[in-house]
RNA sequence: GAUUCCGUAGCUCAGCUGGUAGAGCACAACACUUUUAAUGUUGGGGUCCUGAGUUCGAACCUCAGCGGGAUCACCA
């Protein structure tokens, strides 16, 4: 069911009967071969002028029987020549038609009609012809031949681009509605190349942690994301059913527990790149899916791990920009190793100039008043130092970070400090004023994680509807033996954030999650003819607004019967004859 | 979930104190052989998010709803 075709895609249609009319095939089905792309062609081509040619032109050998295959961006038809831009995988390319090269025979219709009339910006086409260098130096594809691979039917947001002397780039008409550019990401992908940049940025980051771990002979694994127990995370979960085995399952909130088991079953390292899944507010560093990197080093512990963060991250900022340095918003943030390094009540006492790390609870609750801290009376020791270090530090912190040794009320599957009372041996990167990454030395007692998990058990008893399940299997691996082991997990999500400078996770997200915007029933053909009404009459309702027959059925019959002389004749259909009162009538008592 | 801003042509946006809708690009027609936000002339294109209310009259005011953004809350 279409809605109501605006004038140009209309048009578009047209066009496309126009084409199969000439014998030319739309959408052709034989694969199109290229030569090049256009980043190739740019890259090669030589800035020097050549011997010129007798009719003045440039030509290289290497450059003369060239193809492209791109999206056709701009034309500027100048008479019986033309100039246009096709946009490829790697960028523009600007093209040159003429007429007589296009059509070297008597017969001009591929460039006057199918070139000129029938080609929209929008459609897919291949060239093929030589390169060379305009008068104003731009380098340019001169065609002798092209091919039409695919018709486009929507018109494109038109965005402009203008160089300035000084190299910015300014842009007309930017296409920006956010909205539209989440629910139709191809479009926005299309008209804002730059956006497909930040895809492959991210991509890229994968790929240097995947090539990283790999080379350190860590498994990449996978695990289940259906899971009948959910754990590894303090989140509420995505609940669905599976109906062979009648039972409740979740979406994973993480994949800790699994890949800890595979710890346990022998391997030196596992990880895995992880769509978890957490059922909880949106917003611009929250999706409801999102990725994840976990990582699992056997006979490993958290001061080990935190150089591996560094040494990984580095390496992502070097192969992303060629630098340590990364500019994110008004920040420069600079990953090059070794970054500080603060345990959380140092990182407090920095900057609040309060020493906790001896305070008991009551005091410590004064502290938070007296730094403005908001803070009720459930909250223990743990969640105090958490919601000061919140409050206080984490924002604060702009260049990469480490804070170490938490409170262990915060932290269930992480193993108490060697030395330090009441802590456990984690660490979080923070960058940018955000956690980038979580880290521990893994608890690996079973009766310790025992106690933890019934702990947790307590608080869930207690309302808090966040807390753990306890997974008896998990600790049933557990009892069998896991080595010492560090941990590690990564928000993928948000590190490309920092890496691409974008502000929000929509922007690191092919397709965000969006309430689906609710489509009205569009009546088709057969609907509008099974009421008795003639073809022809059918545009001249839906240019009423009758779009649905829910609409159709309410209108009052004197009344459509007016409006759609009005609009018949309004519409130009001489050839249609008006409907008669009666034959309005009887369509609305069907 | 709360607060707040926004929703007008395919796109980007104007639209005064309420008086029947405007521009640029895009589209159509004509002209044009090195243009590049091509240019010139002419023309077509609208459910002003939806629904109710106030009013002689609503894109504009009021209320309700839908969708989106931002901030906050929640969220390891």
């Amino acid at each position: 069911m279409q809605p109501l075709l605006s004038e140009q895609e209309i048009l578009r249609r047209q066009k496309r009967e126009q084409l199969i009319g000439l014998g030319i095939e739309p959408y052709p089905a034989a694969l199109y071969n290229f030569t090049h792309t256009a980043k190739q062609i740019k890259d090669s081509f030589p800035e020097e002028k050549p011997q010129e040619t007798e009719n003045g032109e440039e030509n290289f050998d290497e450059f003369k029987e060239i193809s492209l295959a791109g999206r056709l961006m701009t034309h500027r038809v100048q008479g019986s020549a033309a100039f246009a831009e096709i946009e490829d995988s790697t960028g523009r390319m600007q093209l040159y038609f003429r007429r007589d090269e296009i059509c070297p025979d008597e017969d001009k219709t591929m460039y006057n009609t199918v070139f000129k009339k029938l080609l929209d910006i929008g459609d897919i086409i291949g060239v093929k012809g030589y390169i060379f260098r305009t008068n104003v130096g731009e380098i340019t594809l001169r065609a002798t031949e092209f091919t039409i691979l695919t018709k486009s039917l929507h018109p494109l947001p038109i965005v402009k681009r203008v160089e300035n002397e000084d190299g910015t780039v300014k842009t007309y008409d930017a296409f920006t509605d956010s909205e539209q550019r989440y629910r139709q990401r191809y479009l926005d992908m299309i008209v804002n190349p730059e956006v497909r940049d930040v895809f492959k940025k991210r991509s890229q980051l994968m790929g240097v942690m995947r090539e990283y771990l790999n080379d350190k002979d860590y498994l990449e694994v996978e695990t289940p994301i259906l899971q009948p127990i959910y754990g590894g995370a303090a989140a509420r979960p995505f609940k669905t059913h599976h109906n062979t085995l009648d039972m409740p399952l979740y979406l994973r909130i993480a994949n800790e527990l699994y890949l800890k088991r595979l710890i346990v079953g022998g391997y030196d390292g596992v990880y895995e790149f992880a769509k978890d899944f957490r059922n909880e507010g949106m917003s611009r560093f929250h999706n409801p899916e999102f990725t994840q990197i976990e990582l699992y080093v056997a006979y490993k512990d958290y001061e080990w791990m935190m150089n591996l963060v560094e040494e990984m991250v580095e390496k992502i900022a070097l192969k992303l920009h060629n630098s340590t340095e990364v500019k994110v918003g008004e920040n420069t943030i600079n990953f090059a190793r070794p970054w500080k390094r603060y345990t959380m009540y140092e990182a407090i006492e920095h900057f609040t100039g309060v020493d906790i790390s001896e305070m008991n609870e009551e005091e410590m609750r004064k502290t938070a008043l007296q730094l403005n801290v908001p803070i009720d009376d459930t909250m223990g020791r743990g969640k105090l130092i958490d919601e000061i270090f919140g409050e206080h530090c984490e924002p604060k912190l702009i260049q990469p970070t480490f804070i170490t040794d938490y409170p262990v009320e915060m932290s269930p599957l992480a193993k108490k400090h060697r030395t330090k009372e009441g802590l456990v041996e984690r660490f979080e990167a923070v960058c940018n004023g955000k956690e980038i990454c979580n880290a521990f030395s893994e608890l690996n007692d079973p009766i310790d994680q025992r106690q933890r998990f019934e702990e947790q058990l307590e608080l869930g008893k207690r309302g808090d509807d966040e807390a753990m399940v306890l997974d008896e299997d998990f600790l049933n691996a557990l009892e069998y033996g896991m080595p010492p082991t560090a941990g590690l997990g990564i928000g993928i999500d948000r590190l490309s954030m920092i890496m691409t400078n974008q502000n929000s996770i929509q922007d690191v997200l092919f397709f965000p999650q969006m309430r689906p915007k609710a489509q009205p029933k569009y009546a088709s053909q057969s609907d509008y003819t099974d009421l008795g009404i003639r073809t022809e009459l059918i545009p001249i309702i839906q240019k009423l607004g009758f779009l649905t027959i829910e609409d159709l059925k309410e209108a009052i019959p004197s009344k459509l019967f007016n409006d759609m002389c009005g609009m018949r004749k309004k519409m130009k259909l001489k050839e249609v004859k008006n409907p008669t009162k009666e034959e309005v009538e009887g369509w609305l008592k069907k």
